[in-house]
DNA sequence: ACTAAAAAGAGAGCACTGCTCTTGCTTTGG
DNA sequence: CCAAAGCAAGAGCAGTGCTCTCTTTTTAGT
């Protein structure tokens, strides 16, 4: 068991789990820039250094929060899949986006940190990929889910296209038509767009009425991928 | 004229180009995040403290940058509008989205400035506002051409999202239709949604042949609009 | 049960940041 | 011609990430 080492390592686990929460209640607060390893360690009554003992550096103790966040606004994704789950494919593909859209005004300082800009210089390490998959797996469910059930309008796909769209379908899901998987990739990037573009202020005097807007796009991207 | 007051005044526009430039290189080498006062005036041969005669802050001098950003990228679409010139709409509209897209890959640190996560704290000027819209201007321009040309297939529009639509057409070009403008609005945020995450790397593992699934990408949100 | 090794915390220190304040010098305009 | 405004320089403050050394505590092997 992971408890088999005796007090130390159960106090490491906690301090560890202390410093995310401190430094998770700072990047709330301010954002990731203002995230100062110093601060979350005056916070906890430690001194800066020893907090070197848990994240050897501020861009570790991000990566950190980078899984956790991917991980978050995952589960606020398959959580509203499930919730929708007698319904339509359309109307579980729009829960997902307007899921994805209320975890991202709940926690705008995360979403800038996983989907806004990367912090320069910043890598992020291979753990990232599979938390950052979820919410693109809950939205290929969806359209697999509808393959099987009432079908998918087949969306156009021109020749240029076919080898990539060929190669895509068979690394992220093989059961889907090329066309499909395609038009699906698309309508992921595109329902990011919109939610980021509300999110960080573009949409300052130009869209009012904003959660109608987003349903409306959201449906719309669902047309795209094929969902009836 | 600007040059009536001495050398003084020529002198000051030319200090605050070189900051500006200096300024510039160091966003592109290192990003905003390491965009350092000391450093700008260490490398134009200056004290640090003398550059606040220039930018009263360091957001101020990011504010700047941020307006010349804006300009570069609306004047690289406008550019590709104007190359253009004789090809229909849907092709118009391609060359403009793939010019942002270039502008993004050869600025990314601009892009990012820009369209990525704003600087926490950071509060926009309303100086902004004009510069901002000119990418936005472009597309709405292509459209009203095609308005008045081949026309345009009109895009469905739910009675739930009519007020909101009269009212942004209203505000952002007139002699559109509603639905022509919402979905307008709609496209334009996707099209940063496409470029966006390809710039910062979520098309890693997944995309291949960006170009090419951007250049589709781009005619399917020109169909979306509705033109033809 | 004892001891060598590993882990953890504390503190000082380095090089850097944005920004302010004071002190002189130079250009400008009445 | 001379006061006023503009500008540069330097010192200094409070903060940052990170490293190094020193001491104490806990673990693990014989």
């Amino acid at each position: 068991m992971s408890t088999a080492h005796g007090a130390r390592a159960r106090a490491r686990i906690e301090v560890t789990a202390a410093i995310k929460d401190e430094a998770r209640k700072q990047l709330a607060a301010e954002g990731a820039a203002k995230l100062s390893l110093r601060a979350v360690a005056r916070e906890l009554g430690m001194v800066s250094s020893a907090l070197y003992r848990y994240f050897p550096s501020r861009d570790d103790l991000l990566t950190a929060l980078i899984i956790d966040a991917y991980d978050s606004v995952g589960e606020a994704a398959e959580a509203a899949r499930d919730t929708a789950d007698a319904a339509g494919p359309v109307q579980r593909w729009i829960a997902v986006c307007e899921a994805v859209r209320e975890w991202a005004f709940a926690h705008p300082h995360e979403y800038a940190l996983i989907y806004g800009s990367p912090v320069p210089g910043y890598i992020a390490p291979d753990t990232t990929v599979p938390p950052a998959s979820r919410v693109g797996l809950v939205l290929i469910g969806i359209v697999r889910d509808a393959l099987r059930g009432p079908g998918l309008t087949m969306p156009p796909l021109p020749a240029e296209l076919r080898p990539e769209a060929e190669r895509m379908a068979a690394d992220i899901a093989p059961d889907l038509p090329p066309a499909v998987a395609t038009a699906l990739v698309a309508a992921w990037a595109q329902m990011f767009g919109l939610i980021g573009f509300e999110l960080f202020g573009q949409f300052h005097r130009v869209v009012e009425d904003r959660g109608t807007f987003f349903r409306h796009g959201a449906g719309r991207l669902a047309a795209g991928v094929g969902l009836r």
